[in-house]
DNA sequence: ATCGTTGCAAACGTTTTGCATAAGG
DNA sequence: CCTTATGCAAAACGTTTGCAACGAT
C-alpha cells in the first residue's frame, strides 16, 4: 500500500476562550434534533431517493462509532463478498458520497485518499496530523472559527466552512524519539 | 477532465495585527539568502544526485513566476514532445516531488490531484477556494499562525507547518449571483 | 409498473514503477 | 567508468461509470 491508512484519536481538551456552543453559523455546525437515521430518511425522501437495505445498512454502521475512515476501512469492516449484507465497492463509494451531500459527514483529503468524519451533530473542530505514526488527532478551537470568519469578512469571502491540518510530530512519536530510529526520517 | 482546474489569485490585504516579518519557527517559512537554484544545487550535492537539464529547466520554470499548478497544468506550459526542451510526465512527477524534499515547493491536495506552490522564499499564508469559480486565493494572516502555535502547545504537539482551506464563495462571484444561476447550487 | 439502485466489470484520471538507454560527475 | 537520471510503456492507485438485473414505492 502506498499510502498509510490513518488512525484516529480525540484530544478534546479545549484549546482557548469560550466554550463550544452556540455553533457559529457559516463555520460551525448545526444543533440537531433528529437522529443521523431519521435525517438521511428525511433526505431520501425529500429527493425521491430509495432507502434500501445497502444504505440503512451503511449508515448503521457508519454511525455506530466515532473515528475517521477512507472507503477501504470501512469495507474492511463490512462483511465480505458472499456474506448476508455484503456491499459492493461503488455503492461503498456512492453511498459515503450521499452521506456528504446530506450533511451526515464531512470529507478531506489525506495522502491521495478522502477520510470521511461524521459531521451531523458533531462539533465543529480540526486536525493535528502525525508524520510519523499516520494519526489523526482531533483539536476544537472556537478561536480558530472566529479568526477565520473575521478574516474571511475582511476579504469579502463568503465562508462556507474550513479543511485545516496541522502536521508534525505527535506527543507519543516525540517520546519514541530515540526508540527505534531507522534511518532517519527526512523532514 | 474530471475535476476543473484551478486558478491562482493573490488576495495580500494583511488581514489583521503584526506585519509578516520574523517568520516564526516551526509553522512559518525560512529566510533566504540563496536563488531557488542555488538552493536546489547544493540540496543536489548534499545527496550526491545531478544537476541534469531537466531540473535545470524545469526549477527556471517553476520559478519564473508565482502561481499555483498542478502536474498537468505545468506540463501544458511545457514544450511537446519532440520539442527541444521536452520533459516527459513521469521525470516533471520525479522533480516536482525533489522540489518538495528540497523545501523549495509546498504541496497540497484539491480534488484529488496535487496543488504545489512556491515555499522557499515566499511568506506563510493561507487560501480561500471558491467553490464557484475554482479559484484558489491567497491571504495571509499571522494571527493564525500565532494562534495554531499556541494550541499546538497547548496539546504538546510538535507542529511543523500547517494546511488550511477557507471553502466559500469569493467576491467576484458573490456579485455575479443573480446572473446565470444554473439550478441553484446545494450548500 | 415504474424508476431508482445494485453489483459487476471495465473504465477513469492521476501518479508511480520497471527497465533499458542516456548522460552527469 | 560508474552511477544516477531519463523516457517509455505499462502498472498501480483510488474512484467512477455503463449497464443489465433487481427491488422499493
Amino acid at each position: 500500500m502506498n499510502s498509510p491508512n490513518v488512525s484516529i484519536q480525540i484530544s478534546s481538551q479545549e484549546t482557548s476562550e469560550i466554550p463550544d456552543s452556540q455553533a457559529s453559523e457559516s463555520l460551525g455546525s448545526v444543533p440537531v434534533s433528529m437522529s443521523p437515521i431519521e435525517r438521511f430518511e428525511e433526505y431520501l425522501q425529500s429527493r425521491g431517493q430509495r432507502n434500501t437495505e445497502q444504505r440503512r445498512f451503511l449508515i448503521e454502521r457508519v454511525f455506530s462509532h466515532h473515528e475517521h475512515f477512507d472507503a477501504d476501512q470501512l469495507m474492511d469492516q463490512l462483511p465480505r463478498k458472499g456474506s448476508p449484507n455484503y456491499v459492493s465497492r461503488p455503492t461503498v463509494y456512492r453511498t459515503l458520497k450521499e452521506f456528504v451531500d446530506a450533511g451526515l459527514l464531512r470529507s478531506f483529503e489525506l495522502n491521495g485518499r478522502s477520510v470521511y468524519e461524521h459531521d451531523y451533530g458533531y462539533p465543529q473542530h480540526d486536525h493535528f496530523y502525525c508524520t510519523k505514526c499516520h494519526k489523526l488527532l482531533e483539536f476544537r478551537s472556537e478561536a480558530i472559527t472566529q479568526l477565520l470568519e473575521e478574516i474571511a469578512k475582511n476579504h469579502k469571502f463568503r465562508a462556507r466552512g474550513h479543511r485545516l491540518t496541522v502536521n508534525g510530530i505527535c506527543d507519543e512519536c516525540s517520546k519514541q524519539r530515540s526508540r527505534v530510529r531507522r534511518s532517519q526520517d527526512r523532514v
